[in-house]
DNA sequence: TCCCGTTGATTAACATGTTAACTGAATCGG
DNA sequence: CCGATTCAGTTAACATGTTAATCAACGGGA
């Protein structure tokens, strides 16, 4: 049972020890070792991420895009506009679906996702060093766990 | 060893199976179940997040607050304005170092509190029943265990 | 074919994240 | 006591998060 404040005939779990919190704080710990890396090629996190996903699969359309990338439908608009205008990506109409925006890599972009990967294993692999593989494989799957639990549950 | 994606000669976890990523995930499956409460008592995630701390400690300078509520200083300020403005929070100088800022809760902001808080409570219950109160706590230590580590490590 | 509800994407508006610059107050060293 | 430095907090500037509104393209049904 999780610890809980008894005060003026309310309680709530401790805030520093729920789920939104703690999940948020490891996010941050992780990701501070990836700054200055990021910082250092002038892309921000979520752009990373999105160049990262669209180097695993080629093409694909905005909305598949967002959820793999984990950004939500307007920021992408933006990031999109940004990699455009910054050569690295470049976009197309679906020609089968007229709604649809294809996304894909430029030969820069690639270019680019490659020469930065090296430093962002390098930065993970020390993550892993830290922890220890078996403790991220084991929280990975918690989380996976979590997620896939919560949204099912009701 | 964490699978790997192998294309054109660099390698890079996949996105999809990385702490940074799932992190992210599950906090955002946890907090969606949270949203509709805020949304209908008008206060953001952060806001909610930096009126429980002053719950549990009364008064406190912003820069405690920021840490105890993982806030950025710069979003505390606009933070603390808009609490203020709402008449849920107070401000004054701390006489012994006229630099910091000491924040209470109004009457007001207590009270707004703990009829709110009976919701968040009944949210976190449906939560842990979903997941499973030990899994939860394993998870949580699991997640203290990083921050400490990561925060320490080199 | 036409109407209409749905869907993919963008835009708008406001709040926060993030870094840097800046202000005022405290502190340290000479 | 004073000047340089450090520290707490705010402001600025830009990017993203979040929700709602908007718009064009699809697609089904009368």
């Amino acid at each position: 049972m999780a610890e809980r404040l008894e005060k003026d005939g309310f309680h709530l779990s401790r805030t520093g020890r729920t789920l939104p919190i703690l999940l948020l704080r490891a996010r941050e710990q992780v990701m501070e070792r990836f700054r200055p890396m990021l910082a250092a090629h002038d892309v921000t996190e979520q752009q990373w991420r999105v160049m990262r996903v669209l180097m695993e699969t080629e093409a694909m359309d905005a909305s598949e895009l967002a959820a793999r990338a984990s950004v939500l439908a307007p920021s992408l608009s933006r990031i999109l506009k940004t990699l455009d205008q910054r050569g690295l990506i470049t976009t197309r109409k679906d020609e089968k679906d007229g709604r649809r925006t294809l996304v894909a890599l430029t030969p820069g972009g690639s270019d680019f996702i490659k020469s930065v990967a090296p430093k962002s294993a390098a930065i993970y692999a020390e993550i892993e060093e830290l922890l220890g593989q078996d403790r991220i494989e084991t929280l990975l799957d918690e989380l996976e766990a979590l997620i896939e639990t919560l949204s099912k549950g009701r």
